[in-house]
DNA sequence: GCCAACGTTGGC
DNA sequence: GCCAACGTTGGC
């Protein structure tokens, strides 16, 4: 028996949006949308090079009156280049980036369910997720992995 | 609106 | 490859 665990096993991510800009009823209301307008190296390292279609997410409202996860969802798609960095008329239009090789890659996030939100002041607060990637102080990633434990606790209280 | 922390850019 | 300047994130 292997203690590795198996690569087909199912990961966990966290990911912010402006809701705003994409909030968890926008995903609701669409069922899925392409998460795109990545801009940073890790985080689009994290969707070309580690997730799967399956993962589980949680949707995360971030820079609003309350900021905390509002949702779940999971990934649905792998990684394909992200067209707005094509379109000089989107605010995520990057003139460095070609065609022939694209800098910046997307994955598709299905809707699963809204949760009652829970607060980035309650998460700060619990024990459990003390070591929560996305609670780091100075983390400013907009997709970080859950682990498996936080995700269990995170599930139970997402009720 | 403030500002701390971090990432990116580009000159050297 | 260093590092200063600048831009962005995101809570408060």
């Amino acid at each position: 028996m292997s203690t590795t665990p198996s690569k087909d096993a199912r990961q966990y991510w966290l990911m912010k949006s402006e809701p705003d800009e994409a909030s968890i009823d926008h995903l609701q209301a669409a069922g899925e949308l392409p998460w795109t307008g990545v801009r940073n190296y890790q985080a689009r390292n994290f969707m070309r090079d580690a997730m799967r279609v399956g993962d589980g997410v949680l949707f995360y409202h971030s820079s609003c009156p309350e900021p905390g996860i509002a949702g779940l969802a999971e990934v649905s798609s792998t990684a394909y280049p992200d067209e707005t960095q094509f379109d000089p008329k989107s605010p995520y239009f990057d003139p460095k980036s070609k065609r022939e090789e694209p800098r910046w890659l997307h994955v598709d996030v299905r809707f699963v369910r809204k949760t009652p939100l829970l607060s980035l002041a309650a998460m700060k607060r619990d024990p459990v997720l003390a070591h929560m990637r996305t609670l780091q102080p100075g983390n400013r990633l907009s997709i970080t992995p859950v682990t498996p434990e936080e995700w269990a606790h995170l599930h139970a209280l997402l009720t």
